[in-house]
DNA sequence: TCTGGGGTCCTAGGACCC
DNA sequence: TCTGGGGTCCTAGGACCC
């Protein structure tokens, strides 16, 4: 049966996320800004009119900001996970074959759907999805999933399309993908973006149209299979069940610079229990421990330094306190004082199904049922509650290095209002 | 004062083995 | 004349995504 992808995508996400619980947010200019109120990361319509970029710092924009009243929020990610979960469950209602692709993207197989009522089914979905969540989508549908990323381009760039665009055997294909970008497909970041129009290849047309062998030397396989997605050969299919992650990252730059060691393993070990908590959520454990500190490298003046340890456990571990000793002690191996650091963290990896690790001839009755039964609890009461209702003694209790949100919405969805169903295992 | 955080995959090249 | 060569594993680095 004939591929056929759509992918659906949430409009301005964080903006609508803040717009839902607040409407007098909408026609306004907004921005939503990433951890420590650094960069913007997600801008209403309005906003993007006004000329505001993504990722631009937000304190070279203070004035225009004022200027033109841009509304401005910290991000809020217990809001926005839980208005995904709501989004997704309702295209899951659309489709018995969904991959959730990021916070604000889904895509759906619609193999074996009539093809000739595909756009109004789409706008069912996005009528459906507006209606149950206060969330706009738009929709692109096309034989593969690059295509439908583009075709859900299109979607968000004439008005007259109303959010849904399907580039199936459409006639004027060449046309369209002549109109795109080639940075605008997916795969194509800026540096190929760069190297290809140097190249003289500027549209989406002109990739569709290079060189197999050319794209394959200048850009790996990778570069290929994207050229093919662009001809409507499918190469990348989709991927409904998670996969476990290979790598747990956690780290978090500070709401000001941090001095002593004392405050930089507190940071540490409450990033090493985020990471761990992850780590259980699916069930894994970790044999590698990387940590790693970093000077403010925005501050060329001051003195600079960056350094990296790497722990190879004894075995593969879930336990936080274990995990936050061995870090700790990767630390004081790096730690150098007389520093203005910014940022630290820690790198999971290694990491192997909880109940097959490999037993040696000094850890019999390993994982220790008394641990397992600690974190089980643990887990439970922080999301019960919220993370961090139970956490470590090593993480410190004033946390004067916090990241800075100090233009934050209400948690309108999370606080108390929910209580998540918990499965026993 | 002030510039995010978390992931993926691929390739080249070195080490090592036979 | 003319310094073996092929396979495998690991790591660092570079590209990308949201």
């Amino acid at each position: 049966m004939k591929n056929l992808f759509a992918l659906v995508d949430c409009n301005n996400f964080y903006v609508s996320c803040e717009r839902v619980f607040n409407p007098r947010l909408e026609g306004r200019a907004v921005v939503v800004l990433s951890n420590n109120d650094g960069c913007v990361i997600a801008r209403s319509n309005e906003a993007k009119a006004l000329g505001i970029k993504m990722g631009a710092p937000a304190f070279q924009h203070k004035d225009l900001f004022r200027k033109n009243g841009v509304l401005v929020y910290s991000s809020n990610y217990a809001l926005y996970g839980d208005m995904s979960q709501r989004v997704m469950e309702t295209l899951g209602r659309f489709t018995p074959r969904i991959e959730i692709y990021s916070i604000d993207e889904a895509f759906l197989s619609l193999e074996g759907f009539d093809s000739t009522s595909l756009t109004e089914y789409a706008h069912l979905i996005r009528s459906t999805a507006k209606k149950w969540t206060g969330i706009p989508v738009s929709i692109g549908i096309g034989p593969t999933k690059t295509l439908a990323k583009l075709a859900s381009k299109v979607a968000k760039k004439y008005r007259k399309l109303n959010g849904v665009f399907d580039l199936t055997d459409h006639p004027a294909m060449e046309k369209i993908l002549d109109s795109v970008d080639v940075g605008d497909v997916w795969g194509i970041g800026p540096r190929y973006r760069t190297f290809l129009v140097r190249h003289g290849i500027r549209s989406a047309l002109d990739l569709n149209r290079a060189g197999d062998i050319w794209v394959k030397k200048h850009m790996t396989v990778m570069g290929l299979r994207t050229v093919k997605e662009l001809r409507g050969i499918p190469c990348f299919g989709l991927e409904e069940l998670p996969v476990p992650r290979k790598g747990i990252m956690s780290s978090r730059s500070f709401g000001r610079p941090v001095e002593s060691l004392e405050e930089l393993k507190q940071a540490l070990a409450t990033y090493v229990s985020r990471a761990a908590e992850k780590l259980r959520s699916q069930r894994s454990a970790a044999a590698i421990v990387h940590v790693f500190l970093l000077t403010n490298r925005f501050k060329p003046r001051e003195p600079q330094y960056g350094n990296s340890s790497t722990a190879i456990l004894p075995i593969p571990m879930d336990y936080t306190p274990n995990l936050i000793r061995w870090a700790h002690r990767q630390l004081g191996k790096i730690y150098k004082p007389g520093y203005r650091y910014k940022k630290t963290g820690v790198f999971l990896t290694e990491i192997v199904p909880r109940d097959r690790i490999q037993l040696n001839l000094f850890t019999q009755n390993y994982p220790h049922e008394k641990n397992r039964k600690i974190m089980r609890v643990v887990d439970l009461i922080n999301a019960r509650w919220g993370t961090d209702t139970v956490r470590y003694g090593a993480e410190g209790t004033q946390k004067e290095w916090k990241m800075r949100r100090n233009l934050l919405s209400p948690r309108y969805t999370t606080q108390w209002s929910e209580i998540p169903v918990v499965k026993s295992e």
